[in-house]
DNA sequence: CAAACACATCGACGATCATCAATGTCTAGG
DNA sequence: CCTAGACATTGATGATCGTCGATGTGTTTG
């Protein structure tokens, strides 16, 4: 990274990274990871945590809207999936800014 | 990441990418790390934003609490250096996160 | 249609955040 | 010492955030 972040850039990554910035959202992210086909549906979610129905419906809302997981509904199910190719980029800007 | 993140490692990263959703952050931290000696003194950097001296400066504490600014003091000036391997670290995890 | 279920949306509340002006702390020069 | 400059800290304010209970929407089954 030679050239430090335009503003534009700046406020166009912040907002991921912002999506990313809660436990909760972190582990929402890795569990559908870990999931067997790469896609968790929100009835599984929800009991991994001591959070209400509505609060991980939004965070998983705050994950979608910036992008970083596919949702695909299925019969009554609702099934979210990684955008790895988003996280991967974000990844590697993170770690490109120290050069 | 085959393994979910156990909460109280997600409780560990949240704070690390808490402090980088921030445009202004986000601009300081690539403004340091694009600096000649990899350090930047805080009179340069005020000069790059639009922003009050104390706001400036409440951003670099914030970066520097979680351990992704050094900082030295010299003489009457204050340089703040990027730890780079904190970045490299964070990145390979954001990236990982997607198998 | 009605009832049950999965999930989303709404409205509210306390907590945290970004920002500023004012003030404090430390250092260097006269 | 005293003044000037560089940076930090404090206190206040408006905005955003995480969480909840209540309610809404859409789908399956009887």
């Amino acid at each position: 990274m030679k050239e430090p972040l335009s503003q534009q850039r700046a406020e166009r990554i912040a907002p991921l990274l912002k999506a990313l910035a809660d436990p909760v959202r972190l582990r929402l992210l890795s569990l559908v990871a870990a999931h067997a086909d790469g896609e968790a549906c929100v009835c599984d979610l929800n009991d991994a945590f001591d959070l209400s129905q509505p609060t991980i419906s939004h965070h998983l809302k705050v994950l979608h809207d910036v992008g970083l997981l596919d949702r695909s509904k299925r019969g009554v199910w609702v099934y979210y999936a990684v955008r790895r190719e988003a996280l991967a980029d974000l990844g590697s800007l993170i770690g490109g800014v120290g050069a």
